[in-house]
DNA sequence: ACGCTAGGATTGTGGAACAATCTGCGTCAA
DNA sequence: TTGACGCAGATTGTTCCACAATCCTAGCGT
């Protein structure tokens, strides 16, 4: 779809998927300030379709503007994590009970992007081996053929990516969840999908626990850094 | 959530929420092209806040656009509408499936939602039907707990209402929905979740048809209507 | 130390402008 | 008549500039 042709990208867009990657590539930390006047001109563009561009990140939940106080990119708060991990099983599961009627060329997608994540990790190429697995998982949601989900689910593991960027040792963190992708991976192609759904359900259990972890701990950081101005009284919001 | 209390609601959000309902409402029928200049007047803001808004609308799926054309409320297409219904099926059955564990309020906003669409028929407002049948499966799908499918599912169902919008007895075509709705909330409620999955199913099938039908009907008119320009020999994307 | 005020920085929004592109209409040739 | 060509106006995409509102920081007084 929308892979026509030659439609000229507006400016925005450009720099909007600009943006997305240096979040991804964790360029740019949780809790980086995105002062607009800095990026337009940064990127060589106006300040409008910079805020466009940012606009678009918000609404996929990679940043967070406050009225007044500009674009923050978004640290993942526990209840995010909860949030994404029920989307993951939501959607993931769904996906592995629909495998029985995916066609054949998506299912093979499966073992590619296995075989991409395996090779990342031969390779010692750690900086790929999270992306890699990550985009296992989204071939496995691309099993219910919906276009509109695989967008979705590309800005939850987005959102995912928020808490990798902010791991010190990404490496040893992905390495481990390899084996499990390709066990799955292997599963559902067989049809066996019980077995799949099962070791998917484990898997996120353990996935989340994992993610949660890493957040609960940068929440601590972030808690024993922003403790000078809470003399009087004012609490609110997060 | 984002329920604290009285965060300055940007221009633009205000200004896309305005426009959201009035494609809702039918007040702008799909194929309908919005003049930026024009709207920007007649809201009292300006140009730029207003393609602000427009850049959310187009995320959402109510408007495309296309470079140096402007936007256009998406009229649906055969492949659209079975895109929703896909997703619909994935949704609502996990989220009945998934009725087993949800927390009794959001259970009671099941019958609450139905019994708001029974009285709208009930009352003969039949321009409330609808949007209250939608707003039973929200609430179905609101089982599953997760605000982020919750926001992408509102998306889907607006779109689908642009489909409803074009119906000349919208009336006629919503009420008979009502009682099946009726019975699958009961269903759920009442624990019998096989039988109320099955019962979505077919619903959803049903549905599919019905909007499959309008909205072929739709592209008849529309490939009428544009045996203009078709001379020569240049074709393009939908 | 503590609260308060002033000034600068940053954001939210508006206005005018301009190049690029589309659209419709008139002209001209077949 | 019909169809191609081209031009002028309209519309879009984007920039630069401006300014009120708000936040942040540092310095002041007590």
């Amino acid at each position: 779809m929308t892979a026509s042709s030659n439609d000229p990208v507006p400016t925005g867009d450009r720099v909007a998927e600009a943006l997305r990657e240096r979040i991804a590539e964790g360029h740019l930390l949780p809790g980086t300030q995105l002062r607009d006047t800095a990026l337009a001109t940064e990127f060589g563009v106006s300040r409008h379709t910079l805020r466009g561009a940012l606009r678009v990140l918000e609404y996929e939940g990679l940043i967070v503007y406050q009225m007044h106080k500009g674009a923050v990119v978004k640290t993942l708060s526990v209840e995010d994590v909860h949030e994404i991990y029920r989307v993951r099983r939501t959607l993931e599961l769904s996906a592995v009970e629909y495998s029985a009627v995916a066609p054949q060329p998506v299912l093979d997608e499966l073992d590619a992007a296995v075989r991409t994540a395996e090779l990342a990790v031969a390779e010692m190429a750690w900086n790929q081996v999270g992306t890699a697995s990550l985009h296992f998982h989204q071939a496995v949601v691309a099993l219910l053929g919906s276009h509109s989900i695989d967008q979705f689910f590309r800005g939850i593991l987005a959102q995912l990516r928020l808490a990798f960027a902010t791991m010190q040792d990404e490496a040893g963190w992905q390495t481990p969840w390899i084996p499990r992708d390709r066990e799955i991976c292997d599963l559902i192609r067989g049809g066996r999908r019980d077995s799949a759904r099962a070791l998917t359900l484990q898997y996120l259990d353990d996935s989340e626990r994992g993610v949660l972890d890493v957040v609960r701990a940068g929440e601590m950081n972030q808690q024993r850094s922003s403790r000078r101005r809470t003399s009087s009284g004012s609490r609110r919001e997060a």
